[in-house]
DNA sequence: TTGTAGTGCTACATTATGTAGCGTTACAGG
DNA sequence: CCTGTAACGCTACATAATGTAGCACTACAA
């Protein structure tokens, strides 16, 4: 589970397009590309292989056919790549990286407030779900 | 200003050295990343050196000795980290990022919103103390 | 005047990355 | 049954980044 490396220019924009069709094949995954990057397939098959080594995507068969799949929403890898940037550059303090965000204004403040008031709410009814989710089983 | 690369395995151990101490000389840093890496001093400045072509730090001369000093808090190269996650992995969307967090419980949702009033009425004094500052000028 | 600390410049092995060729094999159509 | 084609596995190779260091030169202190 250990994803090896950070994505790669290329790497990532392979993934875009897994991740915007859900799953691909080589020679799907080269269209997808297109325009932007005229690749041989041989290519294209490479960086998927490599994608693989490094743990984001599997794949399976269909004929003979390889399938590739993202294991990761794209989501979670964001929250891991920000979990290790709290850890290096933030002496692991969440706070001090929002403290930050919205200094810089990448975030504003009031903005801010009003996607927590949310959050909270709605992650109360998640963790309800998640326990009759539990009872059930 | 453009930071050319992210900081590799052991300049970003070189800048935390840098970070704690202020500043230093490469003797400075050398000592610093002990016992950890024993390092040549030829090697440390090497590392300094390429650190300040990426921008991340300068020096200036003491006597005939570098001085080097990071040009930017790390907390401001968090934001800029995080800032490119979020464009690259949440469609632009800070929100989704925060939501990802909250579930992947690297981050609780109520302590956020304690943080974010907090912001909030900080951010306004701030901007008070800038605008006097600006009418100061 | 000579050791030493400090600099500049160069070097080199390893790994990651972008890119692709080639041999092999399975299947579909003539 | 033969053969083109699509797909695979394997190998290759240039460029860049990274970790690591040597060496020549200079300024200053004893």
């Amino acid at each position: 589970m250990a994803l090896k490396n950070p994505l790669s220019g290329l790497e990532q924009k392979v993934m875009d397009v897994l991740w915007a069709r859900g799953n691909g094949t080589a020679a799907e995954v080269q269209t997808g590309l297109q325009p932007e990057r005229q690749l041989r397939d041989s290519t294209v098959r490479t960086v998927l292989a490599r994608l693989e080594e490094k743990g984001y995507v599997t794949h399976e068969l269909d004929g003979r056919t390889f399938v590739y799949k993202p294991l990761e929403k794209p989501q979670n890898l964001a929250v891991r790549a920000v979990r290790q940037i709290i850890d290096r550059f933030c002496q692991g303090s969440v706070e001090s990286l929002l403290l930050g965000m919205v200094d810089d204004e990448v975030l504003d403040a009031e903005e801010l407030r009003r996607i927590a008031d949310r959050l909270a709410r709605e992650h109360k009814a998640g963790e309800q779900e998640q326990s009759q989710r539990s009872e059930e089983k």
